[in-house]
DNA sequence: CACAATAAAATTGCACACAATTAAATAACG
DNA sequence: CGTTATTTAATTGTGTGCAATTTTATTGTG
């Protein structure tokens, strides 16, 4: 005798949107993007493209492959990204004279230069973000161990 | 007189990408997507479509604007998304009487029955996550924390 | 009531993500 | 040595995200 629709149950807890650590992840990493979106529009890259440089700037002369296993992309994702990189001239692609399979990522000079106005980028969305430091690098690193455990070997 | 290339300093810890929070949190949150993939392609939705679902079996008859603010996207990319939750027969959008300019999205006998099978996987993922409940409560109101940190008001 | 300001969706254009397939090169093996 | 298997990128097609613009409807103001 309820006044409710008597073909419908209230949903479940364990499906309301703000109980799901996924839609909190999500959300979250979506806010992160757009928070990043005016610093990486300044130096001329989208966050993607972002996380590839930093894989360059640590690593230069890598292959797609490799690439793809630090950020866990495919070639699907890369190759196009890659291909606007080349053509905003931060890096050359070229095939691996030793096994012509391979694509080597190298910097171009301008790719090396952009480097120094990203270094300020870390600290600014520190400040903006308004965690204390400690707080992010536990939650990096609880991060990475979910991912760990969600990435099939 | 290091046997360093004269032109290269090496990257600054800052901008390793495993010292990001932003790229342990991208890439968790596209190892979550990987994980419901089977789980959602049995019940016929993407990641996104389920995340609307799970806001329309909470309330019914939403706005598009109301379900942008819940998901925190906007009608760019609800838009499309509900026409195709339309085409699935899943939910309706209909214009409101009272106010033209909105849309009302509405759940179908399909869209509502859809919740039985759906109920079972927050289950599943909890089990392949290899994670305690109480570490991802945790940590969903921490990812919870940042996003509202993060979000412009 | 006219008319400017505001609000809600839709549209357009670009850049991912990713599954699935294809193409080319190398490795493995009988 | 030749054929099969494997590896590496690229390609194709679908579905997001999001900025910017447009369209239509409502609200606010004189």
């Amino acid at each position: 005798m309820s006044s409710q629709s008597p073909k419908t149950t209230p949903s479940p807890p364990q499906l309301h949107l703000d109980n799901q650590v996924c839609f909190a992840l999500y959300s979250a990493s979506l806010a992160m993007t757009k928070l990043y979106k005016p610093l990486l529009d300044a130096i001329g890259l989208t966050y993607p493209q972002y996380l590839a440089m930093l894989v360059l700037w640590e690593q230069d002369g890598i292959t797609v492959s490799a690439l793809g296993e630090r950020l866990f992309l495919d070639s699907g994702t890369l190759t196009p990204l890659l291909k606007r990189l080349e053509t905003a001239e931060l890096i050359t692609r070229l095939r691996d004279a030793e096994d012509e399979r391979r694509v080597r990522i190298t910097l171009t000079a301008n790719g090396r230069a952009l480097r120094t106005p990203a270094e300020a980028i870390p600290q600014c969305v520190l400040q903006s973000s308004q965690c204390a430091l400690p707080e992010l690098a536990a939650l990096t690193s609880q991060l990475k161990h979910l991912r760990s455990n969600l990435t099939p070997r």
